[in-house]
DNA sequence: CAGACTTTCTACAACGTTGCATTCAACGTT
DNA sequence: AACGTTGAATGCAACGTTGTAGAAAGTCTG
């Protein structure tokens, strides 16, 4: 049996109006008054009805959170935080994925469900600044993840470049010389793999190692399978090198693993670094040296553009925020 | 700029209520009015009110799926199919993570959005069916996940006695007979644990192995670590094991870890066996032996379970339904 | 050709909530 | 004593949608 304003109104003896406002905290009732309304409430089990509450407001109190994929553990740790930190606002986290498809990404941006949602952070693989600034949805964004358009909306990402620069480097510190990569990607949408892809270049030119274009490799999509094969192709084409690094941390696993049917040794043979900071790679053989992007003050950061956007008032240009990282030296690299 | 019915119902000169008609695949409306409320639709970009909606229809045409925790792989991948299972009822879906507190579970059970979810998908960990039973919240749950009591609400799980059998008894015929468990529980909410230890109990009967209570290592949570914490306390204490059955896959990584750690080798030294078959599994070194739950077919009976209730005119006992599954023979064992 | 039925469309009320305007009483100021 | 201010509570309308009832026009039945 649910109940209604109206049903807490006449247990309390009071008007509707006023359980309301006791339902929204307005100041100015009477202590006893508030008291009996409170108890018919808690007696009654009354819960505000949230559809009229919005139908009312325009507000749901609900933020959607679009990623690519939820099996990749990066994402699904960034989903925790996320939901964690939107839980301090009150709000309640829809996810939806997309598969990295640009068909379901334009359909997350123009707002499939805009009319259920206040807002979206939104983690595109797909999509360029431009599709993103052209889209239907009259709701505040906040972008996650690397691009090197400045976009049309609010922007929370790790300084990529510098992060690879940081770790490749350490790879080169530790005597490694003929360092390969995986993961680059060509399509227009791969701005974290360029941006990796330019840290690992700036490394090598600081060190004066030749950049050797047949030491990179490929990877359409970032999954253990990929870093397995890929790492496979680079061993057989010869390649023979020294350190790998792969620019996400499931590249990196699989990685390792092909390496391992391949008969050679990690760090051994070859060092492995990846990026993400997984918590697989706390506890695989060896355990991955990794970039450590702060999950959480990505999360918090976008919660707290997203609360802004919704404040009244709010306007101005799209903030680009930096969230922080570190380096994980553990055993394979 | 957002438009109503109203809006549309203006520009097509007829009434609102036509438009809400057309919207609803109403049969009963000349062709032509058809196409020119259709047009005007398309030409005013509109999209119903959720919110209206859900307040008239008392449905939201969410459902939401409560899980411990999205950052452990298994249910990471669950959730994945329940998405796309619910997507073939035009369901959105709403995820809460309860970490498998009871305090968080209960409050999940009793409905905190009951005003914004048709009906729920629950995996808990910590309540049990009593408890369940006498929730608040009156909106149709399917539970997912070993129960041993046939509780208040539908249910479906795979049959984990049988495939913890079936795993153990695999060790077994590869010759091991010094075999741990990693996994156990003491709690009332420990279904999964308790059924998966009485699979491998007899297992071992059936093979007239004695059962060892040293060589089995409790587990509070599912966890890397705590695989890791396990399998080392049981080296140290002497158990000198030649294969383990971990009652799942994150806890079988951690406990491959550990033996790495030992310097024992796997499978040559000890044999290595989880449950769940999660992606890490097939890539990691060894790759993992391990018990294989159809999730897809769970995702799917969960979701049409939840539509047989919310259809009109349904009741009856709950139902109970099994899901396959599959043990998949890798490396590790 | 009267009556019943069907097709197509419409008017109205309601779902449960909150913003706004208002009332009434108590209090403080001049 | 008259006036303005504040506190506490209320009444009404509106948010956008759909179910119900029904009107108007056309079609069928005997």
């Amino acid at each position: 049996m649910r109940h209604r304003l109206k049903d807490v109104a006449e247990r309390a003896g009071v008007s509707v109006k006023t359980v309301s406002n006791v339902v929204n905290g307005y100041a100015h009732l009477r202590p006893e008054t508030r008291a009996r309304v409170e108890a018919a409430i808690a007696e009654l089990n009354y819960r505000p009805n949230l559809s009229a509450r919005s139908l009312r407001t325009g507000r749901t109190g609900v933020i959607a959170l679009a990623v690519p994929e939820l099996d990749i553990p990066y994402f699904a740790e960034l989903v925790r935080h996320v939901v964690d930190a939107a839980a301090a606002h009150d709000w309640t986290v829809l996810i939806d994925q997309t598969g990295g498809s640009p068909d379901r990404e334009r359909i997350v941006a123009d707002g499939v469900r805009d009319q259920l949602i206040d807002g979206l952070i939104f983690s595109p693989l797909a999509l360029t600044g431009a599709e993103l600034a052209k889209r239907a949805d009259t709701r505040p964004m906040v972008l996650l993840g690397e691009r090197d358009d400045h976009g049309p909306a609010d922007h929370v990402a790790v300084d990529n470049v510098a992060a690879a620069r940081e770790i490749t480097t350490h790879l080169i510190d530790s005597g490694r010389r003929r360092i390969a990569a995986i993961g680059a990607q060509r399509a227009t949408s791969g701005a974290s793999a360029r941006m990796r892809l330019r840290g690992y270049r700036q490394a090598l030119a600081a060190a004066k190692i030749r950049y050797e274009p047949r030491r990179v490799a490929a990877a359409a999509h970032w999954h253990r399978a990929d870093g397995a094969a890929a790492m496979a192709r680079l061993l057989d084409a010869g390649a023979r090198p020294d350190a790998v690094f792969c620019f996400n941390d499931t590249l990196a696993l699989g990685a390792m693993r092909a390496l391992h049917e391949h008969g050679l040794r990690v760090p051994d043979d070859v060092a492995v670094a990846g990026f993400d900071d997984i918590e697989d790679g706390r506890f695989s053989v060896p355990t991955l040296t990794t970039v450590a992007p702060d999950k959480a003050e990505i999360a918090r950061l976008a919660v707290e553009l997203l609360a802004k956007r919704l404040a009244p008032g709010s306007d101005g240009a799209p903030a680009e925020l930096t969230a922080g990282y570190r380096v994980e030296l553990r055993e394979s690299a």
